[in-house]
DNA sequence: CAGTTTTAAGAATAATTATGCAGGATGGCG
DNA sequence: CGCCATCCTGCATAATTATTCTTAAAACTG
């Protein structure tokens, strides 16, 4: 449908800037756009959006944007892999390094409980995580390599 | 109070570890492991820890938790510069580059709208993000140098 | 310690959000 | 074209979540 995208597109702009905090107020917002629709098809969009309810400044809620799903690897544009088990369970998807750092990208929302069990072994190669929501970083040890890291990891996720 | 910490501590330990799609079903949750509450008062703690409903596999809705702001520049409080037309839009503040690593300040809340358009191109430069409230980490290839980050962020961020 | 302020929490309820159902629109496809 | 499957949407309402009001407990402060 042409309209649902514009829409779409318009709530991604709308909440990108402005502190909405309720759909309400969106669908507000989105009728001074021309969009012509009810909350009930708001709720819809949003959830299809990954749109989450945090929140913002002063303690007040506020409708943010999530990363869209990217099951993506290295050069393989398209290409989609099966989920294995262990994926499953850790949302695990790939992992890169740059010198101290390492990137672990996960499945949507997985990554705060990935980096949450992370945190929990105490690793001595790893020295602190930071996740976002499909995102985690490693800060690795100085005395650390890739292959040392990659094997504290097995012990959570075994096949990476 | 102790009660209340450990609970939140327990809260974070479910969210972790389950799939939990509603304030009830978390509430049995805690209840199994000895905590007595309401739900009024589980949406306060919910609130205090950012947790937050996204959606999770098979578009099931799914409480997950986010990582506190701890990257606020608590120095810079009243100090409020003008906002030109780019910030307006991406909400870029500064960036400063440390190895292999980039920070990017933002403007509250700015941060992983930010970096929902930078991992949307793809940059080979960067290998990885990550937003907190008013920061995103940028983690730069090894092959990558200040300079060549610099010109790719141009694209979305005219005057970096 | 007594007074004051802050914090925590439940009960009840308001406010908000999600969804079952049904109707219409759209898009193949033979 | 006619049929079927899918998508989109509103309406009504169910389900869920946030908040107001209140009380009690805790933490401070002099």
């Amino acid at each position: 449908m042409k309209i649902k995208n514009s829409r779409l597109d318009a709530i991604r702009l709308i909440l990108s800037t402005q502190e909405i905090s309720s759909q309400e107020e969106l669908l507000n917002e989105l009728s001074k756009e021309g969009f012509k629709l009810t909350q009930a098809t708001l709720s819809r969009d949003l959830h299809q959006l990954r749109v989450v309810k945090s929140v913002g400044t002063q303690g007040r809620y506020r409708y943010v944007l999530t990363r869209p799903h990217q099951y993506r690897h290295e050069g393989a544009e398209g290409e989609m892999r099966p989920i294995t088990p262990a994926q499953e369970v850790t949302g695990f998807v790939s992992i890169k390094f740059s010198g101290n750092i390492a990137v672990i990208h996960t499945r949507p929302s997985y990554a705060s409980t990935l980096a949450y069990h992370i945190d929990g072994y105490h690793f001595p190669e790893i020295i602190g995580t930071i996740a976002g929501d499909d995102t985690v970083l490693l800060v690795i040890a100085e005395d650390a390599t890739k292959g040392s890291v990659l094997r504290a990891l097995r012990t959570i996720i075994p096949n990476i």
